[in-house]
DNA sequence: ACGAATCTACCTACTAGTTGGTAGGTAATT
DNA sequence: AATTACCTACCAACTAGTAGGTAGATTCGT
């Protein structure tokens, strides 16, 4: 089987709790160090640098969420279902407190001062997501599953970032049913007689 | 006059432009002074500790935003004016990319790790712009010049969501026309007739 | 089958540079 | 005389990263 030493596994679990938290720039060597009882230097030996960590980190992030939509899409066919197990999702993750944040949702805010290598993995969830939720309401619209009022391209754009500021708002208000009062009216909006 | 050393507004003015670029931990008072050709120690004299200098920085940045708003609701009383005025407002930094995101928005995502006195500031601004959206759009839907499908409250909490978001997804994307791209069909969902 | 070489995963100990912050001094203004 | 706005020169703590060593497992040549 394919079981290297869950050990870096463990790095990068703790390495995502830490920048959900603060950032890149909010956590160091030696939080990790800490938190999963190892030295600092061999932390080095697993991910030599830190752009190395953060960068198969996000990379990770991305191949899971591609994995996770088509596997979700054969499960669950039908977009207005889809939308809303998307964003049930992240509702569960805010509630739960286990996860409440996109990691690249965040790196996305500090953009402009991440490593280069970082940003170009940020940009290409980016551009995944959007392609995703282009298609499913695309589909949806087709189908009149879903009602739109714009070109699918620019409801998904639209959708994606309500998801992305509802994230926002959640922890601005400490509040983790915040999330689901703002996304609640805009899926009303794009699926036809809901509840 | 209130003149005292334009110095620390220089110094808040650089410090702004790197939170925005990179969060709270993405500057140093060294970065500063050397932007502003000042050496650090004097940042001290100004700002005793860095907390005090975000702090006074996210307070003054709310301040601004009421007086504002404020002055706005007294020029332009239309509340679908007021929404294009707002929104317009943050296309235009955006495209000057003079301040190409809410200071406040990007502070929330790091919210976690933020020291508790600028935690505190961040979440004021939240409310505060939701407050002054609910009742801009709650002025409207009676008016019937707004059209809304929600609580005025869940519709301004989506509303400024969706904004964030959309800031999110133009730095990501690193076009500044895709901010306008995401507002475009959301004012126009709440904006009768418009063309 | 068996010792040798290699590899893995960790360690201690260190480096150079940076962090926020302090002590104490100077020159000009009030 | 006091205050303001700066300075030089520090400091302890922390940053990512390196050098070099060790114990145990695996692989390889004979």
């Amino acid at each position: 089987m394919n079981k290297p030493s869950n050990t870096a596994d463990d790095i990068l679990a703790a390495a995502r709790t830490f920048i959900v938290a603060g950032g890149y720039d909010g956590f160091s060597y030696a939080d990790i160090a800490e938190v999963i009882g190892i030295r600092k230097a061999s932390i080095h030996h697993h991910f030599p640098s830190k752009v190395d960590l953060v960068q198969t980190l996000v990379r990770r992030y991305l191949e899971d969420a591609v994995t996770g939509m088509t596997e979700l899409e054969r499960n669950v066919p039908d977009p207005p279902a889809l939308l809303r197990t998307y964003t049930g999702f992240w509702a569960q993750c805010i509630e739960d407190a286990s996860r409440p944040f996109c990691v690249c949702a965040l790196l996305a805010s500090e953009l402009p001062a991440l490593p280069p290598e970082i940003a170009v993995e940020v940009r290409a969830y980016f551009r995944f997501l959007s392609g995703w939720l282009t298609g499913v309401i695309e589909r949806g619209a087709g189908q009149g599953t879903l009602t739109i009022s714009a070109a699918p391209r620019a409801e998904a754009e639209a959708f994606m970032a309500t998801v992305h500021g509802a994230m926002l708002s959640a922890r601005a208000y400490g509040d983790t049913a915040a999330f689901g009062m703002i996304l609640a009216p805009t899926l009303r909006k794009l699926i036809p007689e809901a509840d």
